[in-house]
DNA sequence: CGATGCATTGATATCGGTCAAAGATGGTGG
DNA sequence: CCACCATCTTTGACCGATATCAATGCATCG
């Protein structure tokens, strides 16, 4: 059965934890069965909008392959960008049936897309797989939590240095033990993650370089030179 | 059984959204009496410390009068306030068996405490009540990631506008139309909250006032004199 | 090889943090 | 009942960090 390896486990988010609090959701092979049949798998090219805020949530998604930013279009036009998502994470958080946040393709991605109504039928019927996907909303809470008080009080170089180590530790530690840092989303989208203007981000990045604790090798490519100095910066909260 | 009413219903937070999106969660008879039998009911004085972060995580507790802070300490000796909670809410968010947070009773409280293993047994037992607490964490998320949005692009009055427009939507409506808000934390507590300095909010309560949105009767009752102004401010992100 | 979006760099103004001191508030004990 | 004390709050002065405005530089894709 082929089709099965292809829904994804759901990882939820190490943050600033190298490994112990990885707490990987994984399925059982039924589960991933039962997913399979209901859901369906979806490929977007770069920069396709996925769902708008506000308008009727149908789907779960999951990431199989590529990035994904979750945002919201602010009265001044500004793009405050609530969380990017990667391999193995969820999405598609609704209030009331729509949509809370919009969703865009940041890269080619490949979703695996689960209609609402039939996973809730699911869940109801698999207690076990509920309790995982509690589990799973219940650590994103934790790391929405903790990311708010890391973004509120710190310096722009501060927040970027935090930003690049989560991105790193996110990353696939196949390349280089996670030293090489692959950051598909634009600075702008970074500035609307860490509350902060494009300018600044492209200022604090200068920064960091200057400091020799990361190089920027493309736009988006980074290596991180000093980790343990990069380590200490994002631990001076 | 007059046990029974004593078992709080599971309200999510409305904010910024008046009655809409209330969305409270009810339990059954029967689930409220399953909880009354493995709970406890319990009162503290104000100060009163519930737990620290990292401490084990026993108990998951529900507000039933009062008012608690959850907080976490950072390096630098800050106090960054995670959320304030009120009748209603549930807390006692735990990461790997380590409560994540510390908590602390604002004023003098009466809470619901109940055992986390017993609780995981029963919501393993009923796929229903299980639902609702998904539903709950749900909604908190949600909430979690509007407040960090909210948080991080403002000035200061329009932050401490947003804040007690969201305190004056959780207030009981009986005493004039929200219209006056109970504030029981410190100015300290809020700025902890609000990500900046107590004198920032001072400052910026000082403003409200002067541009006839919000009247400070006291320390912590403000009357909310301009609802339009102070929801056009709220509004103008 | 333009052209368009994205990124960097610079100059300036503003807002909030910090330090400092004085002013309120509420609780306690004499 | 009042005086005192600790804690919380307000107000002021100053400084620094970041947003904003503006211009230039750099790629990526027709």
């Amino acid at each position: 059965m082929p089709g099965l390896r292809r829904v994804p486990a759901f990882r939820t988010i190490p943050f600033l934890k190298p490994g112990a609090d990885t707490e990987t959701v994984v399925l059982t092979d039924r589960q991933r069965e039962a997913l399979t049949h209901i859901g369906t798998r979806v490929r977007l090219p770069a920069r396709m909008l996925i769902y708008r805020e506000d308008s009727a949530a149908q789907w779960v998604f999951a990431v199989t392959e590529g990035a994904v930013k979750s945002y919201r279009e602010l009265p001044s036009g500004k793009r405050s960008v609530v969380a990017f998502l990667f391999a193995r994470d969820l999405f598609g958080l609704a209030s009331n049936g729509r949509y809370v946040n919009s969703t865009q393709a940041i890269t080619r991605v490949t979703l695996y897309r689960l209609p609402l109504d039939a996973l809730a039928v699911l869940l109801k019927h698999d207690g076990d797989m509920q309790f995982k996907f509690l589990a799973k909303v219940t650590h994103e809470l934790r790391e929405s939590q903790r990311r708010a008080i890391l973004i509120n009080r710190r310096d722009a170089a501060g927040r970027l240095a935090t930003f690049i180590a989560w991105m790193g530790e996110r990353a696939d530690r196949a390349v280089n033990g996670g030293r090489v840092v692959q950051m598909p989303m634009t600075r702008s989208d970074i500035a609307g993650f860490l509350g902060l203007s494009l300018e600044s981000v492209s200022r604090a990045a200068a920064e960091l370089e200057r400091r020799h604790l990361v190089r920027f090798e493309s736009r988006h490519l980074a290596r991180i030179v000093d980790t343990a100095g990069l380590a200490r910066l994002v631990a001076a909260l």
